[in-house]
DNA sequence: GACCGGAATGGTAACGTTTGCATGAATGTT
DNA sequence: AACATTCATGCAAACGTTACCATTCCGGTC
């Protein structure tokens, strides 16, 4: 029997389909001996109710949509498994969109989860078509947008403390005795790399340090623009004496630099970088950088999107953490 | 208007639903002024048709699950977006299941797909619960194996061309002068692990090359277990020249640990890794290593799963060629 | 001028569930 | 003994589409 219905398994219990439906749903409405038989059908049947149905009656489809620019970012997969892990939990499937950073691609993921009927979805790429976002919070679809620029009205926000992450991490350089500090950005279309910026400069004004423009260098959240920006820096008749990247990415990229400009980390330089991606630990030699937690990224945007109470709508604004992980690549001056 | 259905569309258009599903479905049987009318009643209301119901009628979803181990994992977020990105472009969604390398969470992700009664199953994880796998095959929906030992019947296979990427790094290690060539390889109980291991020994014979049984270590896939094996390894009064890891993890993290008994890569011992995960060339120095390419991998997935002629089944066995890639941790002896 | 074929459209029955309402039996209350 | 209450079950109407089978209207053919 290649796809059995809910009539088979009712046909084969001598019950009534609505009795098979109970039985499911709701086992406390019916007799215990009736619901043996159901279940015997069902298991000999081997019938797996028909979610299409479900939740075409329902109104609901246990999906979620995620929506990120790159899958294959380290940084990604870890909100999707922190997502993916809570969702699977309490029953909901997730749907995968990547918008590849084409503004296209996310108006066709957009329509395809509309046309799916998703019961929510978790926004993490910057670039928006805001006209297709808005026929999502039109149509009451539960939304969360994850690290973006403004909160937004009617939906979730999730947002990240960089200010902490970076004031620890400017600390701890002060701390060993630096007072020559670089900074290499991400793109600067990037609010969220802007905003680290910002707050480098702040937790440098803060620690009277001053703020160097020429310390300030410009990277792409990739390790070829970190090595590329660190060359620059180390062109200065005066370096630097410790750097903060961007990101893990962009920090692997200035050691990259560093090295091969003969230099030593944390010997003749110190790096820390933001993020604590997978890949942080094992580099060479471990990263000291400012951990960002992903999995907990993707668990608040679930429960942003599918509230512990039903009904309590949690347009709400949530804090994400960041904290310094101290390794191997700061030293003291 | 929440969720205008077709009957609204169809009212403002004045014309029946019937025309309107055949102005979406089947414009060549509408009038050109009709589907114009029908297409501007569409955007003017938002219109987006219910998939549910749609599926629930034609049987088919058009909704894939592909179930790995682990997203977290580097290697499997760039399967992802090959199938992925081929999916999009055929109008498919994709369901992730993560099975965590736990058996019942891989029976929770089939039954997963079941309900949502997924177009066909691409599955790369070892850790299979037959039954239930035999479930879906009773029920017609397509599968298709990724790197799995045995070719099942009645289902598409991708098999990976281990012996060629490894044939080539015993080649390349060979013409450079080393005669003493260290493995590690990676978890005794995953197949394609075993698998490389006994492949590296037949290159071994093939270049009349002694297999010496210590330098063969173990491994487990991650950077850790690279370390401690080659730690091992380099206690021996006679060293190898140069090792193979089973994976680029291992390999990475073979590097690091002769790095921590004080010899250079390349300088005393050269090192080969193998899938070419995107981190190799980012490595320190960048990473010779046999390329399995993933997006391909995830690519033939989905053709296997869904044809490009209709109806023809391919249950056939696609095999996915490696490639050494020489970079800059491998040198003459 | 009767007839035929095709083009454009509509009515309606599925698809597989869930759910409100109705029914009947059994139990408890006065 | 009559009635109210609960429990277990079934019937049938949704849910939003698509697909089959009409139906209508038109120009063309003999």
């Amino acid at each position: 029997m290649a796809k059995p219905t809910i009539h088979q398994v009712a046909n084969r219990a001598g019950v009534s389909t609505t009795t098979v439906s109970r039985t499911i749903n709701t086992p406390d409405l019916v007799d215990t001996e009736t619901a043996e038989k159901v279940w015997a059908a069902i298991t000999e049947l081997e019938y797996y109710p028909n979610g299409q149905a479900r939740s075409l009656v329902s109104g609901r489809t246990r999906l979620l949509g995620l929506i990120v620019s790159d899958i294959t970012n380290p940084f990604f997969p870890e909100v999707i498994k922190g997502f993916e892990d809570v969702a699977a939990g309490r029953g909901f499937d997730i749907l995968i969109g990547s918008t590849d950073y084409d503004p296209k691609k996310m108006a066709r993921c957009v329509r395809r989860m509309l046309e799916r009927g998703v019961d929510g979805v978790a926004i993490m790429t910057s670039e928006m078509d805001h006209e297709l976002v808005d026929q999502l919070a039109r149509r009451n679809v539960p939304l969360v947008f994850l690290d973006v620029a403004k909160p937004r009205e009617g939906a979730g926000n999730i947002l990240i403390d960089y200010e902490h992450g970076v004031n620890e991490a400017v600390d701890h350089l002060a701390a060993l005795g630096h007072r020559r500090l670089g900074f290499v950005a991400g793109p600067s279309h990037l609010w969220s790399a802007q905003l680290r910026r910002r707050v480098f400069i702040d937790a440098l004004r803060r620690h009277a340090i001053p703020v160097e423009e020429r310390f300030l260098g410009q990277g792409n959240h990739k390790v070829q623009g970190g090595l590329t920006a660190m060359a620059e820096l180390l062109q200065l008749d005066q370096r630097p004496t410790a750097v903060i990247g961007s990101n893990d990415l962009t920090a692997i990229g200035m050691i990259r630099g560093i090295r091969r400009a003969g230099l030593s980390v944390p010997g003749d330089i110190s790096v820390v970088g933001f993020d604590d991606i997978w890949l942080a630990q094992y580099n060479d030699p471990p990263l000291t950088t400012a951990r960002l937690s992903r999995e907990e990224l993707g668990q608040q945007a679930f429960h942003a999107l599918v509230p512990d109470k039903p009904d309590s709508p949690s347009f709400g604004t949530v804090t994400i953490e960041t904290k310094l992980i101290v390794r191997e690549t700061t030293r003291t001056i």
